[in-house]
DNA sequence: GTTCTCACA
DNA sequence: TGTGAGCA
């Protein structure tokens, strides 16, 4: 497909997702007339890095990750460097700590739901 | 329609 | 990290 198909289907701009190319996050083919072609299993590709980046990991360390995000086959890391790993453990912890943070925010906003519920449940009562 | 590069928030 | 503009 062509970056507009898989715009598309994405929801990511043409223009982020040439972006994303020079970042070295996808690399399509190239047709004759110089425009790029890309394989399907890209879509999912794509949505994976748009999870990541919203999650606040840089380019770079997801260019370094590219190989578990095509699930595809066992992972097979050939040089594992130690301060990379270290890099990732500080992106988990950090990661970790945003998903708490939004969890706490999910529990407030239910209870704030849950009070407008029973605000409406005292008005129906009063006016019916 | 697509490509590219440069500038800029 | 991401966008806008101008060009071919």
């Amino acid at each position: 497909m062509q970056i507009g198909e898989l715009a598309e289907r994405t929801g990511v701009p043409r223009r982020l997702l040439r972006y994303y190319e020079e970042q070295g996050l996808i690399m399509p083919r190239r047709l004759d007339n110089g425009y790029r072609e890309y394989d399907a299993y890209l879509v999912e590709r794509v949505m994976k890095i748009r999870g990541l980046l919203d999650s606040g990991i840089p380019t770079r360390i997801i260019v370094d990750m590219l190989p578990c995000l095509d699930q595809s086959q066992e992972i097979v890391v050939a040089d594992p460097d130690p301060e990379l790993r270290a890099v990732l453990v500080r992106e988990r912890e950090r990661m970790a700590e945003r998903i708490s943070f939004l969890q706490h925010s999910h529990d407030a906003l239910t209870r704030y739901l849950e009070a407008m519920d029973v605000a409406k449940g005292r008005q129906d009562a009063l006016t019916s």
